[in-house]
DNA sequence: ATGGTGGCCCGGCCA
């Protein structure tokens, strides 16, 4: 099974960006985050053309997450699956073979003093929550997404320039290592060095100058980890015409 | 350096 996660930065901007991209790679399971669309004008048939079912959970302008899966999407949940507002629609859920799939834009935080500071740590305790609340230890998850938080210091080009900033803060990296504690794994890491980013400011020629970060991560539980076989970035979707400002991030899995 | 670029959609927000 292959897994992939991308902030496609606006999937209106991006689709003939993705569908190609889609058709390079042939994911299982595809997470996308920030569709800036609304549910009604998702484009659903680009994506069944390829053989892929959908689901979405957008309101317009802002945000949006997306699983796009050729193993089924059962069992949808939009936002956290309770009253609870999740900010925009920043989560989605579905079962796609048997794996518990959850696709995540966490918020950004802007800066430490912000009040969207403490909402990015409401979120993630959430999250948090919401694995205690509608998943077993045993089950095979993955929470797949843009957590806008750099796990390590290896995790950023340069740690000296994000000191004071969000992204790498100790109460956010905190609430990540909460999400983790209930059972999953960051196996990115496992087959990559530091220094392997995953976003990088349109400004400034940051991606050329490799100023850049890993916000972008693959979460899985013990099961699937151990099946872990490969897991890369995907640069060259970095590059050229009109990309996204995040790279794809993929994981492959032996078959159980 | 409070800059720079890009997406939304047209003035200003958001990242």
């Amino acid at each position: 099974m292959r897994v992939a996660t991308w902030n496609v930065n606006s999937l209106g901007a991006r689709l003939p960006r993705v569908t190609a991209w889609i058709t390079d790679h042939r994911p299982d399971v595809l997470c996308i985050q920030e569709t800036k669309l609304a549910d009604d004008k998702f484009p659903t048939a680009a994506f069944s053309e390829l053989g892929y079912e959908t689901v979405h959970h957008g309101d317009g302008r802002w945000n949006g997450v997306a699983i796009v899966s050729r193993l089924g999407v059962d069992d949808p949940v939009r936002g956290f699956g309770s009253a609870e507002d999740d900010h925009g629609c920043r989560i989605i859920a579905a079962t796609c073979g048997g794996v518990r799939v959850h696709s995540v834009y966490v918020p950004n935080g802007r800066s430490l003093d912000n009040e969207f500071y403490g909402f990015k740590l409401e979120w993630l305790g959430r999250l948090r929550t919401m694995l205690d609340q509608t998943c077993q230890p045993g089950d095979s998850v993955t929470i797949c997404g843009d957590f806008n938080v750099a796990p390590d210091d290896g995790d950023v080009w340069d740690p000296a320039h994000f000191v004071g900033m969000t992204h790498v803060s100790g109460p956010e990296r905190a609430a990540l290592r909460q999400i983790e504690a209930w059972g999953l794994n960051d196996v990115f890491r496992r087959f990559n060095p530091p220094g392997v980013f995953t976003w990088w400011d349109y400004r400034a020629g940051d991606f050329h100058q490799g100023r850049g970060m890993r916000i972008d991560l693959v979460l899985v539980s013990d099961d699937l980890a151990d099946r872990a076989s490969a897991a890369f970035m995907d640069r060259d979707a970095r590059k050229g015409q009109k990309p996204s400002d995040h790279a794809p991030v993929v994981v492959d899995f032996a078959d159980a």
